[in-house]
DNA sequence: CAGATGAGTGAGTGAACAGCCACTCAATAC
DNA sequence: GTATTGAGTGGCTGTTCACTCACTCATCTG
């Protein structure tokens, strides 16, 4: 239907290996992960990803803004359709979309990833906190709650990136049952993850 | 002083090994720290840190053990001095302590690195799921507060960890006043860390 | 069709790194 | 003094990786 093109153009490329990075990146963090793994993920040559993203950090800041772009939309969506829209509803619908959201854990394991590429490349650690700003400062103004409730909610998601870091969710001991206790995830999905 | 030996024992060498090893990791994560790195600092051979800790993995899993060990200490110390011996009274007394203790910056940031880390190692995530379960285990037992209190408090403590990670307590926009609103922490100390 | 543009690649380069091994020499034991 | 143990290293190896460049071929324009 589409076209019976061979080659794609640039910009549907640039998106592909965004995802392919995506979801590349969140296995193996930026160090561990080369540009030929997101390369054969997305289907086309090592050169050709250098060329669009022109270095590897780029690429990998083309993933995290993609991820933050994600999870603004999941709770944008989750927000306007909660049926309690005061502060707290949508906070909840909001904490509710982000479990689902993260049940196929790439955009979780690639945050935590950035959060330590961050502390090594200021490029990186640049694009982190404008994606925490950006999702922060939405909060604030679609909710309208309080600042400690905000934070709070900000403290929670990092404890469930640790606790879905280490496993915890699956783990049968006292610390385990309490430091999961009311916190809401989804299992991880199979696998098969985004579109292909 | 000490002796005139040139040669240390093996066990000296661990010890001192494994504090360079924290300082190190602290500073690149896993995969952006080389053995030459950890070895330099340390003032020997690559080859020597080799044979004393078999493997890059297993050094840096003994960095994370010490890494919890100082932490622990430091757990034990605030909680025996603590003035007021409530449950409150000692977690108020421990999250002082902490935030004292990251203040180096170390501790923090290879806990940070080790979370990314612990996806893509087994045996690195088995190190930081004890370390996770140590601390809360001592909390419990050493505190008697309530399971939700304590999770709150490594909640906190996750997202202390974020804000350090971006900077925010440095960063003066709503979002970063809003987020670091009563989260106690120390200036980084100039830098010339631990003895050496 | 001719020419121009832009998608996409193969083959390479130079650097870096983990782990290994044969070796040296200090410290101790007898 | 001689033998043994154990601290400590230099140098190598095979591999991996980010990045480059000259090139091919598909697509579009006129």
């Amino acid at each position: 239907m589409k076209s019976d093109r061979v080659l794609s153009t640039a910009e549907e490329r640039r998106a592909k290996v965004l995802t392919s990075a995506v979801a590349t990146f969140a296995q193996g963090g930026f160090h561990a992960v080369t540009i030929a793994d997101v390369a054969r993920h997305a289907g086309i040559s090592p050169a050709y990803v250098l060329k669009l993203f022109t270095s590897k950090t780029q690429l990998f800041i083309g993933a995290l803004e993609e991820c933050y772009r994600r999870i603004m939309a999941e709770f944008e969506r989750a927000a306007s359709k909660a049926s309690d829209t005061s502060p707290e509803g949508e906070l909840d619908a909001m904490g509710e979309a982000y479990a689902d959201l993260i049940g196929d854990r790439d955009l979780l394991m690639l945050q935590v990833h950035a959060q330590s590429a961050a502390m090594v490349d200021p490029l990186i650690g640049e694009a982190v906190r404008a994606g925490v700003a950006e999702v922060t400062d939405y909060l604030v103004s679609r909710t309208r709650a309080e600042g400690w409730r905000i934070q709070q909610f900000i403290a929670v998601g990092q404890l469930c990136h640790l606790l879905t870091t280490i496993d915890a969710f699956g783990v049968d001991a006292p610390w385990a049952k309490l430091l999961t206790e009311g916190i809401r995830h989804a299992d991880a999905r199979p696998s098969g993850s985004s579109a292909d």
